[in-house]
DNA sequence: AACCCTTTTGCGTCCGGCGCACATGTACAT
DNA sequence: ATGTACATGTGCGCCGGACGCAAAAGGGTT
């Protein structure tokens, strides 16, 4: 046994009265803690009890040597409790990282329900696009995309289908027309995101075959947000994911390019570093998103479909 | 492992920045901080570092565990030292229990020596000639007289002779005679010790064969010191031991009776709980008055018997 | 005097902690 | 790119130590 624990036990032995007492409060034998505490002061090289064979009696070292052990006991007893209690319930402060547009739209509308369950819970968001390396940025849960994952020491769950489709502004549709054909693409102005080279070759799939297609045109940037946003301005053609575009589609500030056409879907997915004893937070968090999102998200839901057919 | 020798492991990977870190400063091997870490954890329940296979970082719960944990692995180390620091010479408070006679003859005298050569010691001194239990009173060392010595359990190192003779004040004797046999003790006034029986019943011995006289008078007495003072005071004869009585004849206030017969010498002795892990403070007690009696005690040296021929 | 309970020690058993080997993954230098 | 060195994690087998049991020795209580 270790010195530590051996401290413990002196304490327990002390504050019991005897090497019985502690072995009954302990479900171990008298003989156990006799050898223990002989160990204990052997190893010391001081005597800390006296014994008789009916009474016990702390020597002078032993005295002063008892309140440390008792201190120690206490301590580790309350770092365990303060454990504990962390697992009771969420509480402290959670670490985020999500893409800025779907945070944008799908996250952050949702959180003040999240924090309204989780009185105790703090959180705190780190927006990027960027891959990120949750380790190095003590980051507790990241919210990102299938093509998104190389780590596989990491724990992905899925939590929504990400569906991405090609839209462009009416007022663009107006000036350039619309494309008929994936060929087509290449007469027009295609938005490129610059960060992810493979992003700008576009699958085009129609249920019954695939056709990629590597697209041109004369704007990119590093954030799919800005490129939606340049999508709405009449910028040119984005591939966009549904969360993102499906409202402006419903309200008209979008129209569908291609609209046989579609990537095939990809997950948006919760990424956190391992399962084994997963934090409370992190739990809470994952569960709430995947039971906001559902199985069939909202931004996918009948209620946009209503609208549109209206 | 226990969980309170793990916590302390846990504050030393955390501090060394690793497993393998921790393991060399330990003398282990990675694979075995990392499954006492695994343990730790399942143990709490809780993760308390993420780990990429480069880096380890603190979960938020286990950065605050391990604040606990290294002010934990910080009293365990404090608490061996300050044993350690009391190994290393004497310190701190001593307590002594001696007979009332032999402690004013005997010890007081050479105290001041002892606590010159021990600065950081403290004494605390008990006067009594009862029996008594050492562990109960908490007495460290206790100087005592072959007779009063049941405990088997303790340790008792010889440290003096101890001769008992027979003597009388001159003014007694000159008032009743100086006995010259065994037998006329029977017409005496002997003083008699009221709390051990067998004390009163005197062996008188004169080299050759044994003689005991269960002696009588008018005056007993629960302090061999009172004894003393009682028959330097001329109440009667009384059996003394020659660290009380030796001055005394050598300035004839006392005289000797019978000074053929002596009783068989018994031994002073130090008596404490236990040799094992014996403290610096007990030993170094002892084997200064072991010192200071050495094989002839001071009051048996020829100093006394030259003083005596003058 | 009988009985119970104390501490301690020897002995046999068994569990757990260790090292080793290897897998896997990362950072850095060439 | 490729190699090197080193990180954490896991399977495996071995060995030491911690435990319980039993018995000894002693003391307190009825």
């Amino acid at each position: 046994m270790d010195i530590a624990n051996q401290m413990i036990l002196f304490a327990k032995v002390v504050d019991t009265g005897g090497f019985s007492a502690a072995a009954r409060d302990l479900g171990l034998t008298p003989s156990a803690v006799s050898r223990q505490i002989g160990n204990l002061e052997d190893r010391l090289g001081a005597r800390l009890l006296n014994r008789s064979t009916r009474r016990v009696s702390l020597t002078e070292v032993g005295k002063e040597f008892h309140e440390r052990c008792r201190e120690i006991a206490r301590s580790v007893e309350d770092a365990e409790a303060l454990v504990a209690s962390r697992l009771d319930h969420p509480q402290g402060t959670l670490r985020i990282s999500a893409t800025s547009a779907f945070a944008k739209a799908q996250l952050l509308p949702i959180l003040p329900l999240f924090l309204a369950e989780n009185p105790d819970l703090k959180l705190s968001l780190e927006l990027t696009d960027r891959e990120i390396d949750l380790i190095g940025e003590q980051i507790d849960v990241a919210i990102r995309f299938t093509e998104q994952i190389s780590d596989t020491s990491m724990v992905a769950r899925k939590l929504a289908s990400n569906q991405r489709i090609f839209c462009a502004a009416p007022d663009y549709i107006k000036r350039h027309g619309q494309p008929k054909k994936p060929e087509d693409l290449a007469d027009h102005n295609c938005l490129r995101l610059s960060t992810v080279e493979k992003f700008n070759n576009w699958q085009l799939n129609d249920g019954h075959s695939n056709v990629a297609r590597r697209i041109t045109g004369n704007f990119e940037t590093n954030s799919s947000d800005a490129l939606f946003h340049a999508a709405l301005d009449g910028l040119g053609i984005a591939k966009l994911s549904t969360y993102l575009c499906n409202e402006a589609l419903d309200d008209g500030r979008l129209v569908r390019v291609l609209p046989d056409y579609a990537e095939d879907a990809s997950d948006v997915l919760a990424i956190y570093p391992n399962r084994r004893n997963l934090s409370p937070n992190v739990r809470a968090f994952v569960d709430f998103l995947a039971d906001q999102y559902g199985k069939v998200p909202p931004w996918e839901r009948e209620k946009r479909k209503a609208k549109s057919a209206a």
